[in-house]
DNA sequence: TATAATAATGACTACTCGGTCATTTGTCAA
DNA sequence: TTGACAAATGACCGAGTAGTCATTATTATA
């Protein structure tokens, strides 16, 4: 499906420039050589493809701060977590800043719904993350809504203004300050109880045994013979009669980890395995 | 022009749901129960309305926050600037919505200009607290970025989720965070040169003495008789032939201060004389 | 080379949009 | 009651939209 790829590529730099809105399939197709029929051949339609989009980057966007989270000691973690945030974001610029624009402004069900679903993705992750290095303190919440401000803001400096971006010094000055916080607040703003109505009013989209089977199905259809779809094979067979032990596992999840197309899944089989340094 | 005023409140309700692009301007006359030619008489175009509508609540917000920064004392400086600023998201929070919502994300060239003036605003005013507050830290332009970043977190969480908020201690727990950083960060991100950087590449638009006379000009025009009239007119010779005493100026400032009209001319005239507890 | 299968085309439809303007309605003073 | 003026109307225009489909081009197979 090179089609689908280069589709893909040329209308996210269309986006990036001018929104969803406001740039046409016309458009889109002209920028690639290509006529309106081709296009609706690859996609059903205008939001499948932005749906897809979203769905593409997402993945890889979670699934790397997730690998990096998992696999970094206590001593280092926030500067990781800094740094693979940004390192990503300045990698994907394009996508990066159409999510920016387009946050929550988005009116479109579908696409609010898995905005809104990768977003709670990312707040989980930072959650985990903040217990492990500050355990149960007060102002846990308030931590994860801080760290979110400083991801957005210094995103957007990153993005919008072309400056010399150091991220290594970034992600230092910002793992200082999130510790800074974490050591000498004491006024939280999040109760437990402001939490918890949060947490009640969303939408949590569990992925379950059969789903991840479901994805782990495809993926080994669309990979031809590698360590990569070997791995998976095995995976499928552990979800299904758990047999191994769990350094062998740990060992098959490092020959996907990789592999862009296969992010994803080995994220959700992270997750689904426990398997993590906590 | 309470027909004026109708299509705003309407068309803004319609805004802070759908969007800009997404609200058709048929949509807002049937709202309004009006017709569409008689919303042409009110506004020239949809963009005209848009930006009319920019500029009547941004000016009510900067005029707002300064007259609270500049008549605080530094000892709940911090809290006063964030409760102002909460309690104006409050009061508008269909306008707020909206300018979350649409951000950055506008491509209309005339509206994304006035959006990064009243920016701008807002952050020369954040760095004259800063600079009152903590002098110049080294870490200035960081407690800068700091403080947006919380605004705009906490001001989502505030909109978006009909949480029972408190804003006096949302604000108390928030002027805690910003001086625990400023007392303890020691690695800023913000080097002079970058800080430096990007002000070089703003458009900075001044506003000079005879705008202020205009501004001044037309508002008297719309007033009737009042106290506010008269101090606006004295305010008006005191520009042309500058004799009064200091403290005559405050007076006069204070009594338009709080007239909706005159929030924004006031405003000004604070910046041109200097006024302030600073 | 002939035939079947697949990929690609772009004119076309049905619709929505912002904006215009000839016409009608409402409101005064004379 | 009349006439003059202003306020308001909504059918209409041109431009642009997402999506369709009969037709044509390309490729693979026998």
């Amino acid at each position: 499906m090179a089609k689908k790829q280069l589709i893909m590529e040329k209308a996210l730099e269309l986006f990036a420039k001018q929104g969803f809105e406001a740039t046409s399939v016309q458009q889109i197709t002209e920028y690639c050589g290509i006529s309106k029929g081709a296009f609706y051949l690859a996609y059903k339609s205008k939001d499948e493809l932005i749906l897809a989009l979203l769905d593409h980057f997402m993945e890889q966007y979670i699934s790397d701060i997730d690998y990096t989270v998992k696999n970094t000691e206590n001593e280092s973690l926030l500067f990781s977590f800094y740094h693979s945030a940004f390192q990503t974001v300045q990698e994907h610029s394009n996508f990066a800043k159409l999510i920016i624009k387009e946050q929550a402004q988005t009116f479109n069900g579908d696409l609010f719904n898995k905005m809104q679903y990768y977003d709670q993705l990312l707040e989980q992750l930072i959650v985990t993350l903040i217990e492990r290095l500050f355990g149960n303190t007060i102002i846990k919440y308030d931590l994860v809504s801080t760290i979110r401000g400083f991801m957005n803001v210094y995103t957007g400096l990153l993005l919008f203004h072309n400056i010399p971006f150091d991220i290594d010094h970034l992600s230092r000055s910002l793992s200082e300050k999130t510790k800074v916080l974490a050591e000498h607040c004491t006024i939280p703003f999040f109760t437990e109880e402001i939490s918890m109505f949060i947490k009640k009013h969303r939408i949590n989209k569990e992925i379950s045994k059969g789903e991840i089977l479901e994805i782990l199905e495809q993926k080994i259809k669309e990979l031809e013979a590698s360590i990569e779809k070997e791995s998976l094979l095995l995976l499928r067979e552990e979800i299904i009669n758990p047999t191994h032990h769990s350094a062998i596992i740990a060992g098959l999840l490092e020959n996907i980890r990789s592999h862009p197309h296969c992010k994803w899944v080995a994220y959700l089989l992270r997750n689904y395995f426990g398997y993590g340094k906590n």
